[in-house]
RNA sequence: GGAGAAAUGGCAGAGCUGGUUUAAUGCACUGGUCUUGAAAACCAGCGUGCGAGAAAUCGCACCGGGGGUUCGAAUCCCUCUUUCUCCGCCA
């Protein structure tokens, strides 16, 4: 969510950011602020009706201790009259809030300004290129979903019986390479200085809106009705609202976590080729890694992220490159979002791995995170997050490049965690 | 799932027969005095949000959430949520 003291004191800017995220309504923006005026004359005039209210009121119970009962009464029925005009502004101020909030959760956040220009994934600036050739397999090389059922590594069928498409059962040295990747991703972490979180998967309507996923992705989340819970996309949500409403000290950021949780998404609308095998599945693993920082220091976490990220990638030994995501393709919430890509050697194309975002003060605003600065003052920390990393298509690409004529080779710094060497 | 009790500031904890309560008091925290330094002691400050103002400052709201009664609600009523105790079930 925006903040209307920005969009008030910056509107230009906020427009002209609004536009390289192609965002059509631009309208909103003087009506968020009409309504911001409005609201601001119905709360004065309440107030000045409060004032007097809560004065006679004081007024009132001091005679009836003296008394004198025919005073008092009479000061009461002088007022009567202000209840009804204070529960009319009431009432305003109520609607009008409502009116603002609803207008204010559709602005998505604005680009930060090295964001391109661009309509949507083809317009994406590809900010580090992979340096040497991309690796091109010998003859006879499988995709991955036909390693897997050559080397007994996941079942789709059995999802399916169990579940449904797109929840993939794995099992053997699959299942062991599952485990293995999560350990090794949160061991990273931990190296890094992240605090390791074990959050609930299941999340309520506060924490879902807190992050951005409601109420604009609604259609995206599985949604337990019975008790009005959402299984949650990422592990940002339920990690990134352990500081929901909460004020800290400047001096405990910049705060980091981690964690691992499956992730849940419904991708209404994906099929045909592109999601064969596991590269877009219903439910997949991932660590997390979260930053809350102090405002100035947040492009600095958003590069220690990604040389994090860079890190895993090439302990995996694999191909990727970065891309900087265009105005059409950042996400609605983030400021500015690095997207790493896998090279699929196999079926030679680029596969969308990790996304590491900075949403500067687009979440904490939503979630009233906030940091007492050396003026004493409340403000609104930074947060960001990334994927470090996202598994079921980081478990293809290691099957696809890593696979020889002997069996597919495990990265070295892999292998005390997989307590294997090789699938065959 | 059944029965009962409770929810107050960073923490502890009064107030809860409705009206000088501006939410007592203690601890913690911040600044100061004293001290070679520290501790102790003493003094002062110490919640959040919104509104008005150039500012000092003033006003309004907030005692788990929402609603109600009343001139006036932390206090009374309804409702939801959460926690605790006992019973039942259970990894």
């Amino acid at each position: 969510m925006l903040e209307l003291k920005v969009i008030r004191a910056q509107k230009e800017r906020i427009v002209a950011g609004l536009k390289v995220k192609n965002f059509k309504n631009l309208d909103l923006v003087d009506q968020v602020l009409k309504l911001d005026d409005q609201r601001k004359a119905i709360q004065s005039a309440l107030n000045d009706i409060e004032a007097k209210s809560n004065s006679a009121s004081k007024e009132i119970g001091k005679l009836f201790k003296q008394g004198k009962r025919d005073e008092a009464n009479a000061l009461r029925a002088s007022i009567s009259g202000l209840k009804s005009q204070s529960q009319d502004l009431k009432d305003q101020l109520k609607s009008v809030g409502t009116n603002l909030e609803d207008a204010l959760v559709q602005l998505p956040n604005i680009p930060h300004d090295s964001v391109p220009l661009g309509k949507g994934e083809d317009d994406n600036e590809v900010f580090q290129a992979w340096g040497e050739d991309l690796p091109i397999l010998e003859d006879g090389a499988k995709p991955h979903w036909e390693l897997a059922e050559q080397y007994n590594l996941f079942d789709l069928k059995l999802g399916v019986k169990i579940t449904g498409a797109g929840f993939p059962l794995y099992r053997g040295k699959g299942a062991k390479l599952q485990r293995a990747l999560i350990a090794f991703f949160l061991d990273e972490a931990e190296k890094a200085g992240y605090e390791e979180i074990v959050p609930p998967i299941l999340v309520n309507e506060a924490s879902a809106f807190g992050t951005g996923q409601l109420p604009d992705k609604e259609g995206q989340m599985y949604h337990a009705t019975v008790d009005n819970l959402y299984l949650i996309p990422t592990a940002e949500v339920p990690i990134t609202n352990i500081y929901r409403g909460e004020i800290v000290e400047e001096k405990q950021l910049p705060i980091k976590l981690t964690g691992y949780t499956p992730c849940f998404r419904r991708e209404a609308g994906s099929y045909g080729a592109h999601v064969r095998g596991i590269n877009r599945v219903h439910q997949f693993d991932k660590v997390e890694i979260v930053q809350i920082t102090h405002p100035e220091k947040s492009y600095q976490a958003l590069e220690d992220m990604l040389e994090h990220v860079k890190q895993l990638m090439d302990k995996l030994e694999l191909p990727y490159r970065i891309l900087r995501l265009c105005g059409g393709d950042v996400s609605f919430a983030s400021a500015l979002t690095f997207d790493f890509e896998v090279y699929s050697a196999a079926q030679k194309r680029w596969l969308e791995v990790s996304s590491v975002s900075n949403f500067e003060t687009f979440q904490s605003n939503r979630m009233k995170t906030r940091f007492r600065n050396d003026k004493r003052k409340t403000e609104l920390c930074h947060t960001l997050n990334g994927s470090a990393l996202a598994l079921a298509r980081i478990f293809a690409a290691l099957l696809e490049n890593h696979q020889t004529p002997e069996g597919i080779v495990i990265p070295e710094a892999l292998r005390s965690y997989t307590r294997f060497d090789i699938i065959d």
